[in-house]
DNA sequence: ATAGGGCTTCCAGTTACTGGAAGGTCAAGA
DNA sequence: TCTTGACCTTCCAGTAACTGGAAGCCCTAT
């Protein structure tokens, strides 16, 4: 099939796609006229791909999961491991933001917020203030 | 002073500093040698960005927030504006991670995680399961 | 025949730096 | 005075994962 029509089937964008067969990830075969044709697997690896990266999977990462997809002997330990490391991630990234928003929510609800000039959160960043929040 | 003094000054590497000159957030003067000469407003500056960058505002919006720092007949209104957009940004990214660990966490839950090829993350990321976990 | 839509390749731009090469400058020590 | 090493300069390239756009070929329907 044309790569709009696996475009649908796997919610890409044919852009990505050839992105994907750029850097070696899925790589169709090509009809006579040069047009690129993705069989049925192709596809199932495309989805695959959509899927795993929406999950907040890395590119290299992918390439690791579309190994494993692709190994039938793999131990499931390996691919639970992976998972396991992304939450890990995940919660580090959670816990950042969590600490930014609180900052800003702080500096936030001590500002006036009214036609005047001062402004803790200007302090703050400017460092001239005794950290109002951390 | 010189660029290296300026850089243990505000925190940032040089790298990062003359990054910040050349998209025009902060421009010192020059010595007679080359040099680039950082006054100590130069420094508040930088430190401003850090700052600013390190609460999680983009060069665009440090742009911004740099421009109000500047302008002493700004309201602090607008300055509160820029946080609680930024606030509303940062929760919603919170959101969609924490959405994203649960849905692994779920996973890996299921997942045996031995020896056995039989994986329910494999199986979920390739659109087999009966959505164990979205 | 022509119009449109889809396909091709290739190049550039995005964010916010970071690394590295090639070379000039400066201060301190032998 | 010379040298050495740290510091400074500019410029180019690379990062992650696409995305937009240009120029041009192909296919189908009217």
């Amino acid at each position: 099939m044309n790569i709009g029509t696996a475009a649908d089937q796997a919610n890409l964008p044919p852009k990505t796609i050839r992105y994907y067969e750029e850097i070696g990830l899925v790589t169709p075969s090509r009809a006579e006229n040069g047009y690129r044709d993705y069989s049925e697997n192709d596809v199932h690896r495309l989805r695959f791909l959509q899927r795993s990266r929406s999950l907040g999977f890395t590119i290299d990462e992918c390439r690791l999961l579309l190994s494993l997809y692709d190994d039938k002997n793999r131990a499931s330990a390996d691919v639970k491991a992976v998972a396991l490391e992304k939450v890990t991630e995940i919660d580090r990234k959670i816990a950042d933001l969590q600490s930014l928003r609180d900052t800003l929510a702080t500096l936030a609800k001590h500002c006036h917020g009214d036609g005047r000039p001062d402004c803790p959160i200007i302090d703050d960043l400017a460092g001239e203030a005794a950290n109002a929040a951390t």
